[in-house]
DNA sequence: CGGCCCGCATAT
DNA sequence: ATATGCGGGCCG
């Protein structure tokens, strides 16, 4: 690949040597002077003007519009762009298309050569790994990219290594680059985020700092509870968590192996015990450090806890009936309530209950000694024992009277109950009967089979179906946060990449982007607004009447104190830019839409509302934009004919 | 022992 | 940002 660069490189510090076209100005790049237009010849193919006289040799053609300069018509030496004999070829049918236009064909064949081909191609689905976003030195995605006036992108050593060589034109166009541009190139720091968001979103994995769900740090936290110094006075009530010890993501389902316990390599076994339920949370049997249930009312609960806080509780250690959340009056200082003053409802923990016993998801189930009424409670402490399943759910009258959401639990776990002698697990089992079914309301039964059940063949029990997907980061203790969804969040992800396209003026995603040469970015429409009515020399007058020699305009760039005057003269579109803000404002989400994730990214919900109001409006106007992007070029070329 | 009531973790 | 929660040490 290195030989490759440098030839590329040395072909065209040799090639500029030899001819020259004129530049933007109409400067004939060869012999310095500006000739007028009737010594010029302009390129069929890429449009470009050559200084008559400074040809090598002198055009066969006896017609301007059929003639093509030595770049384009040295098919056997490709111009310094290097496009492939593919690109070149495209260029050919494009001219011996006989339903085109001559400006027709120009606008066609500069579109191919200037790498926009992406534009003519499928617009859902522009992908920025498809090469028309690499830099087109290295042909690779721009690193720590630099994009000159003309609306190109390079990589930043790239265009060091093409200046060092003397090249003073963009490698893409050709267009001159300004001194100030190649002293001290600017890095687009905008584009560099966005490519590399869309690297991480390619490779499935988190991008931007390192997630974590909790408010300290996993890692920096202390191997047992601790007590924070404002909490001292009261105890260890008030302990904040002290490390995960296993790498499952917090919505986890089953039991935890042993490949994520690291610590002990061993997995959290049947008849773990902990002392309280703060050391119970760090090995991950059920987190939640007061309230019973683990789960999310739309995904479905993890975990529970039998901890006697619910009259109705009734355990037979294979199976056990347990009360849902709620119905209690907690204002004040309360965190739990024996009194049950209100219905209980199928919602939030108590859905998320239900929507395990629907599919079928293994439970996790801890006892606690503060179940004083069972048999199967520990004598102190918290035990985990083993997973369970929801079969059936209802509603009924509580003890105290309300309306109260109840649970069959059925254990279905591997290993033996801590209780039993036998020495294996579970096998399935008929479900008890139940008397307060009758008079129950809202019954639930699962309607499909279990994603959790019993292979006669395999003699266990295992996921029958894939779990669910994990909608978590896990925090692996070591300081990295690792993502455990495979699929990334695209609707999030494509929110986040539009935010880092923003408009240094109007705060909104940009519509025609403009890369100054101080490496900010503006929609076209804002920075042409914030300098309209100036011109680019300005008339000087005092009070008095006495007229001063016309003065250059300064023109401050909006973000930082450059004048950008002279780059206004022919600002252009950042087209790899544009195409890139299309693809993510465009693209559809393309995940189960009744799983919206929303809950997923619940760190950066300052802006995201407004912006994702905003991001719309690329996409509606889509083409219109990339008309107009042609259009813009196609002026571009009259301007350069006139000259 | 029961009542108090704190910080926290997490869902929404 | 706000609401919820089957903890838990201490005080009386």
């Amino acid at each position: 690949m290195k030989t490759l660069i440098f030839s590329v490189v040395e072909f065209i510090a040799e090639k500029e040597m030899a001819q020259l076209p004129c530049d933007p100005d109409g400067v004939c790049m060869r012999c310095k002077e500006k000739p007028p237009s009737s010594q010029t010849l302009t390129c069929r193919t890429c449009a470009t003007p050559w200084h008559l006289s400074c040809l090598p040799e002198p055009p066969v053609s006896d017609s301007d519009t059929h003639w093509e300069c030595p770049d384009c018509s040295d098919l056997s030496n490709p111009v310094p762009v290097a496009p492939s004999d593919a690109i070149l070829l495209a260029v050919r049918d494009i001219h011996l298309d006989t339903s085109l236009s001559e400006q027709q064909k120009a606008k066609k064949a500069q579109e191919v050569l200037a790498g926009s081909s992406h534009l003519s191609k499928d617009k859902n689905a522009p992908d920025i790994f498809d090469g028309s976003f690499n830099c087109s030195i290295c042909m690779q995605l721009p690193d720590r990219p630099v994009t000159i006036p003309c609306g190109h992108n390079f990589c930043l050593k790239c265009f060091e290594k093409c200046i060092n060589q003397g090249t003073r034109k963009c490698a893409n166009c050709r267009t001159v680059i300004p001194a100030k541009m190649y002293t001290q190139p600017k890095i687009n720091y905008q584009l560099a985020m966005a490519i590399r968001l869309a690297k991480a979103a390619r490779s499935g994995q988190s991008s931007g700092p390192p997630r974590v769900h909790h408010f300290v740090r996993n890692q920096d936290r202390p191997d047992t509870a601790f007590t924070t110094d404002r909490a001292k006075k009261t105890g260890k009530a008030n302990a904040c968590s002290g490390k995960i010890f296993v790498t499952v993501p917090p919505d986890h389902f089953g039991p935890i192996p042993a490949e994520n316990d690291p610590k002990r390599n061993r997995g959290v076994l049947v008849g773990d015990m902990w002392e309280d339920r703060m050391e119970c949370r760090q090995w991950g049997a059920h987190l939640p450090h007061v309230a019973g249930i683990a789960g999310q009312s739309s995904y479905g609960a993890q975990s529970v806890a039998l901890s006697g806080g619910y009259v109705d509780d009734e355990d037979h250690g294979e199976w056990f009936l347990y009360t849902g959340s709620g119905g209690r009056d907690l204002s004040g200082n309360k965190r739990t309530n024996k009194i049950q003053s209100f219905d209980q409802r199928f919602e939030n923990m108590n859905e998320a209950l239900r929507q395990s016993c629907r599919m079928g998801y293994p439970v996790r189930v801890v006892r606690s000694h503060k179940e004083k009424r069972s048999a199967y409670a520990p004598e102190a402490g918290v035990r985990y024992d083993g997973v369970y399943r929801i079969e059936k759910c209802w509603r009924k009258d509580g003890i105290q009277g309300c309306k109260v959401c109840r649970y069959l639990f059925v254990r279905c776990d591997n290993e033996a109950a801590p209780w039993t002698s036998d020495e294996s697990g579970d096998r399935p089992r008929p479900l008890p009967e139940i008397e307060e079914l009758i008079g129950a309301i809202d019954i639930t039964e699962r309607k499909d089979d279990p994603s959790w059940d019993y292979d006669e063949e395999k003699e266990c029990w295992l996921w029958k179906k894939p779990p669910p997907e994990s909608r978590k980061s896990v925090d692996s203790g070591d300081g990295s946060t690792v993502r455990v969804k495979r699929k990334l969040n695209i609707a999030s992800e494509r929110e986040k990449l539009l935010k880092g396209f923003r408009c240094g003026i109007c705060r909104k995603v940009m519509q025609l982007p403009i890369t100054t040469p101080c490496g900010h970015n503006f929609c076209k429409a804002c920075l042409e607004g914030a300098f309209a009515g100036q011109s680019l020399m300005r008339e000087r007058s005092r009070e008095g009447g006495r007229s001063l020699r016309a003065q250059k305009n300064v023109k401050k760039c909006p973000s930082c104190s450059n004048d950008i005057a002279d780059f206004l003269e022919n600002p252009q579109v950042n087209r790899e830019m544009l195409t890139l803000i299309e693809s993510w404002g465009k693209k559809p989400v393309e995940e189960n839409p009744e799983e919206s994730d929303e809950n997923d990214e619940n760190d950066d919900n300052d802006e995201s509302l407004d912006d994702a109001a905003e991001v719309s409006k690329p996409s509606d106007s889509a083409d219109n934009v990339l008309e107009e992007i042609k259009d813009n070029d196609l002026n571009q070329q009259h301007k350069r004919r006139k000259e």
